[in-house]
RNA sequence: GCCGCCAUCGUCUAGUCUGGUCUAGGACAUCAGCUUCUCAAGCUGGAGACUCGGGUUCAAAUCCCGAUGGCGGCGCCA
């Protein structure tokens, strides 16, 4: 009996993507949520794909979604690709069980067909915003004569159904915001499928939140308005209405809708970016909530435990990239040296840095220049990303920032080694003077603290430290900003520093 | 236009339900300083907000009304 109970009050929510584009940076913050609302309730969260839009809808897309998902942990417990109790949960494979429920509705005469044309639609539309009216459809074919209707059908009349609306007040608790209500008699009689067999959006979405049996939709602030219609179709069809929670939208800097303007608005391309999930998820996250506390940095199994709906905020909030790229720094000196390298690996192979030749131990280094190549193991690259783990924003910047590492040349302009008012003399002076002092370090002595030694020495010999260090640190890298150059002279070795140093001087 | 939702630093927000402890707290960004060869990171400090107008009250960011502004919806898209 107990058994029995806790069955039918078990949480169960839905994410209903329809993949017509790219996983949305917004569609994966009412996932997260969603998510999170469900895992600390022990609740089922089904993935539902809703490609009624045939001519949209891809399989690509599809793909997109359970990736963009996948990478960021956000785990669903029913869904196409993992099946369920519930299902299908794609649409279109359930067109039969639309039909039926349209089979009912217009046989109760509570939905009816229309043969209006668009561009007569559209003309009426046109009309009634010019009146500055809400745009309603005026029920022309309700008074159509089954005779008539008989007939428009047999002669394949282009036809579309219909759902009758009710004029009353419907009003809705929503978790997020209170009570909603609307009234229905603004609405006009909605188009709930264009035949038998193609149902849209309003109508199949209620007929399978009934049918997963979801107990909450949590969704976009975009559906409130909807929201009205979906539970007067429930309520023709006799259904459960589901609790509504609905949550801001993100929006662009200048709060407009987000898009493409305004850089990566898709899931997969922060991934290319170099974000990382933690990074996005605790972001996102507290778009729109926060924890009440000064804490910030929460991880999504922490947020599992804080996270709560009722405590989301009811304004839209704009998508902050600088915060995005500080959690992203955050989290980025939060990896372990070998997790960090082992995500740095990619960027440095694409960008043909290195050479991935059949595991971690033969990591080839390749020289863009030269044709020789060298090896090179993880433990030195290891020693090259330590060096800028406190420098990294983003996983993209990695090829960048440590690229003469790996190149045999380095091109930079003579002007770059020249620190404050230094002359052309004190720079042949200063890289002389390294030279010289570098020299003498013997190969089997070459370390950071030799290399330390031996530099500081001869640098407090000159008006500042710059003078020798700056042009050092730019003969090795060949860049404004970089690590400091103890560091990058040791990893580099005693024969390419003094070489770089020895080619800086040549510089014309 | 009509309907709905919303409104605290540039941005994300705490505080609003249960008025006083709010000369409004935190974070990002920004500025200055420390550190320092540069850039980061780190530390210290600064500047920076209750949309406006009426009420209610001894007292309003907080309650009420109105205005303004922003956003969403008004599809044979989802």
């Amino acid at each position: 009996m107990p058994k029995k109970i806790k069955e039918t009050t078990k949480i169960r929510t839905r994410f209903a993507p329809s993949p017509t584009g790219h996983l949305h940076i917004g569609g994966v913050r009412t996932a997260l949520f969603n998510y999170l609302f469900t895992k600390q309730n022990n609740g089922a969260f089904v993935l539902r794909i809703e490609d009624t839009d045939v001519e949209r809808s891809k399989k690509e897309y599809e793909e997109e979604i359970f990736e963009s998902l996948k990478w960021l942990g956000i785990k669903w417990t029913e869904g196409p690709d993992i099946g369920g109790d519930y299902g299908p949960y794609r649409q279109m494979e359930k067109r039969n069980i639309y039909k039926k429920y349209l089979e009912q509705l217009l046989k109760e005469s509570k939905a009816y067909y229309c043969f209006c044309s668009e561009e007569e639609l559209e003309a009426k539309r046109q009309d009634q915003t010019a009146r500055g009216v809400m745009p309603k459809y005026d029920g022309k074919c309700l008074s159509l004569s089954k005779i008539e209707i008989e007939k428009n059908l047999k002669e394949n009349k282009k036809s579309v159904i219909r759902l009758r609306i009710p004029e009353k007040k419907v009003v809705f608790e929503d978790i997020a915001r209170g009570r909603i209500e609307m009234d229905s008699g603004l609405i006009g009689d909605i188009v709930i499928a264009k035949s038998l067999d193609s149902p849209l959006f309003y109508l199949a979405g209620v007929i399978d939140d009934e049918e997963m049996k979801i107990t909450h939709v949590i969704r976009g602030e975009e559906h409130i308005s909807n929201t009205p219609k979906q539970i007067l179709i429930q309520e023709a069809l006799g259904f459960k209405r589901p609790i509504y929670g609905h949550i801001p939208l993100i929006l662009a800097p200048d709060r407009s809708k987000l898009s493409k303007r305004y850089g990566a608005v898709s899931a997969m391309e922060y991934k290319k970016a170099g974000y990382l999930p933690e990074a996005l998820i605790n972001f996102l996250a507290f778009l729109g909530w926060n924890p009440g506390t000064e804490r910030e940095f929460f991880s999504l199994a922490q947020l599992v435990k804080e996270f709560k709906l009722e405590n989301v905020q009811k304004g839209g909030a704009i998508f902050n990239q600088k915060r995005l790229d500080f959690l992203n720094g955050f989290y980025i000196r939060q990896k372990s040296l070998a997790q960090l390298t082992e995500l740095a690996l990619p960027y440095l192979i694409e960008s043909k840095l290195i050479e991935a030749d059949g595991g971690k131990e033969k990591i080839l280094k390749h020289y863009d220049i030269c044709e020789t190549k060298e090896q090179i193991s993880f433990e030195e690259i290891e020693k090259i990303v330590s060096l800028h783990q406190t420098r990294l924003k983003k996983l993209s910047e990695i090829p960048g920032s440590m690229d003469f590492f790996f190149k045999k040349e380095i091109i930079y302009p003579k002007e770059l080694l020249k620190w404050q008012e230094m002359s052309d003399k004190d720079i042949l002076e200063s890289l002389n003077k390294l030279e010289n002092a570098l020299s003498q370090i013997k190969e089997k002595n070459w370390d950071l603290k030799n290399i330390q030694n031996v530099l500081l020495l001869e640098a407090e010999q000159l008006p500042n430290r710059g003078y020798l260090l700056w042009p050092l640190r730019v003969a090795l890298t060949g860049k404004e900003y970089s690590a400091g150059p103890f560091e990058i002279a040791e990893i580099l070795g005693r024969e390419k520093t003094l070489e770089r140093i020895i080619k800086a001087k040549q510089l014309k």
